[in-house]
DNA sequence: AGCAAGTGCTTCGAGTTCGAATCAGTTGGG
DNA sequence: CCCAACTGATTCGAACTCGAAGCACTTGCT
């Protein structure tokens, strides 16, 4: 982990490192901006609502919808509180785990994200997906379920639960 | 900007553009983890130091590295604030122009800088760079100069500076 | 020289994010 | 049945980020 004479990166490993990194805040900062002028929602919120609409029953889990989304558990609390209280979605205790809590798309947030998407999904476009060639969007969709994959698989989001195995 | 019958994404671009966000959340955590366990600074404090340490004079200029950085100038002063805070970084008065703020490396900084840049690199490596073959790579610096150099000719940072040009 | 416009940085207030601690409900022995 | 361990969600405090507003210095025009 710690070695002595660390490989630095070449000038190609370089561009691809920093390129991601500049190009994730850009894209980020750009979706933010389009959104924000568009008025409704928020990038982190119109997420939510994306995925709670693609679940069935257009309802989800606060926990698999963190783990999902990449995101703390109480972020995810804080950012559901705010979209029930502009009335986008509801909240109701799981019947089938009283622990448990859906957030459930209300009508009013099934129209929000019906008029946000075409702007939205035009940015993601123009800042980031239209740039590139169909054979650059499929090796980057290769090399980004690599990536995604593997990390998924390695960085806790959520606490390091009881840990039953060794930890080293 | 607003179609009417927008393009949704199809199944490959869909997962180039998911897969990039979720890497990019992912990552950005395990650096982050890496980092605060090593102990010294952060993701963003590291990323200015070696910016600084890479500058002629081990000095930058605070506008300049928040453009580099895709970051706010104000949240660069908090920033470098902590940093001058922690002996890392001393700030000047530019000479040669008496707004401008020079950010100095400390031998302090120097040394912390060395220390920390074994384990992040490791991590970097660990986590995205070793994970991809050779062409990949290639292919993905490739896709990344052309996402990032759209972006930051598109994408203001900064206010938008008195509009010489037509704004639209 | 003197003033208006411009530029560089900081301050301020509001909103967001996280992890640790907490509360509530569930599960699995005894 | 009861308790201990566990799990899902929320609350709380601290830190971070941003844009707008403000201050200080510079430039350009007359």
């Amino acid at each position: 982990m710690t070695e002595l004479e660390p490989r630095w990166l070449d000038e190609t490993e370089m561009r691809a490192w920093n390129g991601f990194l500049v190009t994730a805040s850009l894209i980020a900062r750009m979706v933010d901006a389009q959104l924000s002028e568009a008025g409704g929602v928020t990038r982190v919120q119109y997420e939510i609502l994306t995925r709670i609409h693609a679940s069935p029953g257009r309802r989800h889990r606060m926990t698999e919808l963190a783990e999902r989304m990449v995101f703390s558990r109480s972020g995810m609390t804080y950012q559901v509180a705010q979209l029930e209280k502009a009335g986008l979605l509801r909240r109701e205790t799981d019947p089938e785990d009283e622990r448990g809590v859906l957030a459930i798309l209300t009508d009013e947030g099934q129209r929000v994200l019906e008029t946000a998407a075409p702007g939205h999904l035009a940015t993601v476009r123009e800042g980031f997906v239209d740039l590139l060639s169909p054979e650059q969007i499929a090796q980057l969709a290769d090399i980004m379920d690599i990536t995604s994959g593997h990390l998924r698989a390695t960085v806790p989001v959520a606490p390091p639960r009881k840990s039953k195995g060794a930890s080293c």
